[in-house]
Order: C-alpha cells, then sequence, then structure tokens
DNA sequence: ACTATGTCCTGCGAGC
DNA sequence: TGCTCGCAGGACATAG
C-alpha cells in the first residue's frame, strides 16, 4: 500500500476532545474548505476577538505579525465563508471593515476550543473571542498562510476576491477562454489557482477521469465537446464532495463532528494499479507538474 | 507572457 | 525492533 492509498480508507480515529472541534483535512481543496468554513461560520459567527497571539515561526504570516493582531482585534465576526482555498473571516468594527484570511496549506487546522484546553504543538496564531472560546490556527507543515485584507488608501474596503475565477457557477464561455492557447497540460492549468481557484490535486485526477481526457493533453489542444464535459465533470465532481462533506483522510471533522466521506467517491485519485471501475484497465500513476497523477490508460484519451 | 522546475516542511511508511 | 530515507502536497520564486 503507498502513501496515496490511505485516501481510499476512512481512517477511524478518536473524535475531538469534546471541549475542542478541529477543522482539518489533509490536502484541503474546494469541498473540505467550503465545509470547514461553513462550520466555523456557524459556531464563531457574532463572536467578538478581543486579542491575538501569533507564533515566533514566521512561515505562515503572510501580513505582518503587528498588522493581523491589530486588524483582528475589537472587531466581530460577521461571516466565515470560502473563497477559492481560502477561508475568509469577514470582520466588522467602528472604523473600515477588514479580513482575516486563512490558508490552511497542507497540513492546517483551525480548532475552536475553551481557553482551558492545551496547547496542541505547532500552534502559530491563538484567537481570543469575548465568548471565552478560542480559534486556533496550528500546521505541523507550515505550508498554511495568515493574512488580513484593510481598507485600501482611499478608504474602499479590501475584498478579498481569491486568485482566479470560482469553479462553481463559472459560465462555459469564460471557462473556455482560461484555457485558450495554453500548451501547459490541462492538469497543470487546473491546478494553477490563477485560472481557476480552489481545484487541488484531488479534484483535478476526479474531474479529468469524468471528463474523459488524458491529463497530458495541452490545455489549447482540447475541443469544445471535451470543454464542455471538463466544465461538467469539474462542477458536479466538487458539488457531490460538499454534499458529502469533503475528502478525509485522517482528523478532518466538520461543525457536527462527522467526517467528509467524499474519499469513497474516489475513482481515480490514490487507486493505482486498482482496477478501473468503469472498464477494469489497472489505473496509471503519472507525475505531471510534479504531483502525482492518476488516470484511466483506456477511458481518458 | 507563459511555462517548467526547485524549494519549503513534517509525518508517515517502506525497507533494511 | 528500530532506524534511515524518500515521498506527499500548494504556493511561490526563479530560470528559461
Amino acid at each position: 500500500m503507498t502513501f496515496n492509498d490511505n485516501v481510499t480508507r476512512i481512517a477511524l480515529q478518536s473524535l475531538p476532545q469534546p471541549d475542542a472541534i478541529v477543522f482539518s483535512a489533509s490536502v484541503p481543496e474546494l469541498p473540505e474548505v467550503e465545509t470547514i468554513a461553513n462550520g466555523l461560520d456557524r459556531r464563531v459567527a457574532g463572536d467578538h476577538i478581543d486579542s491575538v497571539w501569533l507564533g515566533s515561526k514566521p512561515e505562515p504570516l503572510k501580513s505582518p505579525a503587528k498588522e493581523i493582531a491589530k486588524t483582528l482585534e475589537g472587531t466581530r465576526i460577521e461571516k466565515v465563508r470560502r473563497v477559492g482555498k481560502h477561508i475568509v473571516f469577514d470582520l466588522a468594527s467602528g472604523k473600515q471593515p477588514a479580513q482575516w484570511i486563512v490558508h490552511l496549506g497542507m497540513s492546517g487546522r483551525l480548532l475552536v476550543t475553551e481557553a482551558s484546553a492545551d496547547i496542541a504543538p505547532h500552534t502559530h496564531a491563538i484567537v481570543k473571542l469575548s465568548s471565552g472560546r478560542e480559534v486556533r490556527f496550528v500546521d505541523p507543515r507550515r505550508f498554511g498562510r495568515l493574512s488580513v485584507t484593510r481598507a485600501d488608501k482611499n478608504g474602499k474596503p479590501a475584498g478579498f476576491t481569491g486568485p482566479g475565477s470560482e469553479p462553481l457557477g463559472i459560465d462555459f464561455d469564460l471557462f473556455v477562454s482560461l484555457f485558450r492557447k495554453r500548451k501547459t497540460p490541462i492538469k497543470a492549468a487546473l491546478l494553477n489557482q490563477k485560472l481557476l481557484h480552489g481545484v487541488g490535486n484531488i479534484y483535478a485526477d476526479e474531474s479529468l477521469y469524468r471528463a474523459g481526457i488524458r491529463p497530458r493533453r495541452r490545455a489549447g489542444q482540447l475541443t469544445r465537446d471535451e470543454l464542455k464535459r471538463l466544465h461538467y465533470a469539474v462542477q458536479t465532481v466538487l458539488q457531490e464532495a460538499i454534499a458529502l462533506g469533503g475528502s478525509s483522510v485522517s482528523d478532518y471533522v466538520d461543525a457536527s463532528g462527522e467526517e467528509g466521506f467524499f474519499q469513497l467517491q474516489h475513482r481515480v485519485y490514490g487507486r493505482t494499479n486498482a482496477y478501473c471501475y468503469v472498464c477494469n484497465t489497472p489505473i496509471k500513476r503519472i507525475v505531471v507538474a510534479g504531483r502525482g497523477t492518476h488516470y484511466c490508460p483506456k477511458c481518458q484519451k
């Protein structure tokens, strides 16, 4: 069993401590971040931020520590939502509206805990709430990033919109234009957050499988019919995953303490040498854009 | 302007 | 059993 095959299993592990709810996913992509953001919104929207502690490790901080603390402290959390793979906390205060932006990277977790709960290793930020609870950011691998947005010089609120287009709801003409004339493999284009944001390695592979397109095909060479299938596949695969609460590998828990079960629906990702559900051909694993890439050599052209 | 590749970082599993 | 080593990933930097 390779590392990747882990995603085909449901990991049975202990539920979170009663005084802490953990919001995390291994390799969080759009559906996982959506589920996590919704869960956070249900638990902390309306609460106020009293103070912020930031750790000494600089990597997770995209904005200066002072600016993050200053921006968050004294605000009310209006809404927690997803933009691309980012979790956005919309903040209101007497002054300008602001936002706290969290990217979970590979191993980032957000915890909502009682203040008395033990502090986990690799805790990089603690946000103290008026309710007495805390939102904690924990990230062993430190690929996650924290930043803030504030009003610009002209007083216009800086609204975080993400690096690219939202895959859910993008119309077909815009979808087509993203890939026009691109020589890069379609898999690499799907991973490029400046084009579509939110699609990562798992859902890129699953989308291409459903669309019947090989991952190394040049993006700009795809026919209109193939792009039509891909457009449909990307949206349905993401929507199905959201409906199931995302893909869980180890300790992904949503607001109600339930795990995501989309990993049971993976048809190619992590199924190297396993048989294609449609044609029984062994699933191949190659490397595209430096990422493990899984496809069916018979179903995908 | 676009594309390809290397880097970061830790935990896990394979293999000796 | 216990160790070392290689690999997994998203975003960004850098080079071509």
